[in-house]
RNA sequence: GGUCCCAUCGUCUAGUGGCCUAGGACGCUGGCCUCUCACGCCGGAAACACGGGUUCGAACCCCGUUGGGACCA
């Protein structure tokens, strides 16, 4: 694939504020990034708000703020379709006078009536070129209309679907302006993208149909042809495009449910693209290794399991330190926060205690929440398998052991354990799980020993008395006790 | 309906005519490790849609069928 090896190279990512940054989108702008930056181009970001119906500043914050927390730059933009009307015009006046655009002043009712009709033929309900030839006063109501050149195929050749052909029989004479003056759709990307000097189109293979309509323009426009390379598209498990039906699409929506951004990336990456066998990449690799050769063509389905454990693991290899700011935008606020809880060491010792065992960071939150704030709730399924009367013995005897123990380390915690352990006959997972569920309220957490260790002596001392209380108490069933 | 695209394990994919009794990953699953759960490690089940060609040889090239999808209306 004749790529260029320098700077030469020019991709866009034309977005159109209609709603969230979805998941398909979001890929279109990381492959956009990742051979602009692979080859050293330039990526322009171009905000298509033409349809003024359904474009909104929300829209368009919305896709700025996806990007940015993707940490996708752009290198020129946005711009604004909406600023350019003018330019449009003036393109679309100059085919007028070249002869490659006309006036059509048919009115809608009258198309409705051909199309209908020619439906009824069982044609294609194409426009006819009734005005292809007629000279409609500029004064009249009308739309400008493309002239699409007769009987030629329309060939080009897709970077990752090879030659693609299409009989331009079956392209009708587009409209470029409309009766309000707005461009079309078709018209404002050739625009565009010939002023912007785009010379790789990239983008989703909805688009496919619309590169023989556009090629004839930008011939008429006397622009050089760029090259195209159309995604396959992101579907849902039902196998139709991915949209809210399928649940969350949007790339904030996962930030939300705690994901970590390398590892939205670096799984949207995956879905079309390969390096080998490689499935992990940094930023670095992704940049170095990044080609459209290996783009597949086929479509490819979500599958959120395989998102989960690589963010698994980018939280898993993610320092500690790094991980604190997140894990404290992603903890609800604390009503009664421990001591520890202002100690920024302790969140990072938490963290890096933790994160082996979160899927998200919301978990980690969950995870992390028994040792930031004394109102740790205990899981009623775990209190009735756990907290019973037959390991009351072990708390209590536990709870004096721990009580005369001076200094609070693993090594002195150990020697605790192992004593009431031979004294008991009990082994140390027979002990383990008690305290465990005394102390953060879960059969699940870290080593014991990390756990009494993250929890401080006091805190851990109160749960332990606490939970021997309830394991003495007959199990309610769910019912709150009397009081 | 018209035009176009697509087709390897459930899913993401490797594979660009012999290296394929088809490799990796997620998920599933058996085991090991172990104070719980994860992690990690070892093992397992699991795919070239179908039919024709081309070729000494086809997952790979061509044609058709089937199935999925997109766009236009």
């Amino acid at each position: 694939m004749p790529l260029p090896k320098d700077s030469s190279l020019r991709v866009r990512f034309a977005p159109s504020p209609t709603g969230h940054l979805h998941l398909g989108g979001a890929r279109t702008a990381l492959f956009n990034f990742l051979l602009a930056r692979h080859f050293g181009g330039t990526l322009v970001l171009r905000i298509e708000d033409t349809d003024r119906e359904r474009s909104t500043q929300e829209s368009i914050s919305a896709i700025l703020d996806g990007l940015g927390w993707l940490d996708l730059g752009w290198d020129e933009g946005p711009f604004f379709q909406t600023a350019r009307l003018e330019r449009y015009r003036e393109l679309a006046l100059h085919l007028l006078e070249k002869g490659h655009a006309y006036r059509c002043d048919c009115t809608s009712d009258i198309l409705e009536a051909k199309r209908s009709e020619a439906l009824k033929k069982g044609l294609p309900p194409r426009y006819d070129g009734h005005c292809r030839d007629r000279s409609v006063s500029p004064d009249r109501p009308h739309v400008l209309r493309f002239r699409t050149p007769e009987n030629q195929s329309i060939v080009f050749d897709d970077l990752i679907r090879g030659p693609l052909s299409f009989d331009s029989a079956v392209l009708d004479d587009l409209i470029i302006i409309r009766s309000d003056g707005m461009p079309t759709y078709n018209f404002a990307v050739v625009v565009d993208d010939v002023d912007m000097k785009i010379t790789h189109v990239i983008r989703g293979d909805d688009h496919i149909n619309n590169t023989p309509r556009q090629i004839p323009i930008f011939k008429a426009l006397g622009a050089p042809l760029p090259d195209f390379a159309h995604l396959p598209m992101i579907y849902g498990p039902d196998r139709t495009r991915l949209s809210k039906r399928h649940g969350a699409t949007s790339v904030m929506v996962y930030r939300d449910m705690g994901f970590l951004p390398q590892a939205l990336v670096n799984y949207l990456v995956r879905l079309g693209w390969s390096h080998k066998d490689q499935e992990i990449f940094s930023r670095e690799e992704l940049i170095a290794f990044f080609d459209l050769d290996h783009v597949g063509s086929s479509p490819s389905v979500f599958n959120p399991e395989k998102l989960l454990w690589l963010n698994a693991h980018y939280i898993k290899n993610t320092p500690g330190a790094d991980l604190v700011p997140l894990l404290k935008e992603a903890i609800p606020p604390l009503p009664d926060p421990l001591p520890q809880a202002a100690d920024s060491g302790h969140w990072v010792k938490l963290a890096d205690e933790l994160k082996g065992r979160a899927k998200t960071l919301v978990e980690l939150a969950q995870f992390a929440h028994p040792f930031l704030d004394r109102s740790r709730t205990i899981d009623p399924e775990s209190r009735k398998k756990i907290l019973i009367p037959s390991n009351a013995r072990v708390l209590e005897n536990l709870s004096l052991a721990l009580r005369a123990l001076d200094r609070w380390t693993e090594d002195g915690l150990r020697n605790v354990f192992a004593q009431v352990g031979e004294s008991l006959h009990l082994k140390l997972g027979e002990l383990a799980q008690p305290v465990r569920v005394a102390i953060t309220g879960k059969t699940v957490s870290p080593g014991i020993f990390e756990v009494l260790l993250l929890a401080g002596r006091e805190t851990s001392l109160a749960r332990i008395e606490e939970a021997l209380r309830l394991s003495r108490e007959p199990v309610t069933d769910g019912e709150p006790p009397p009081s």
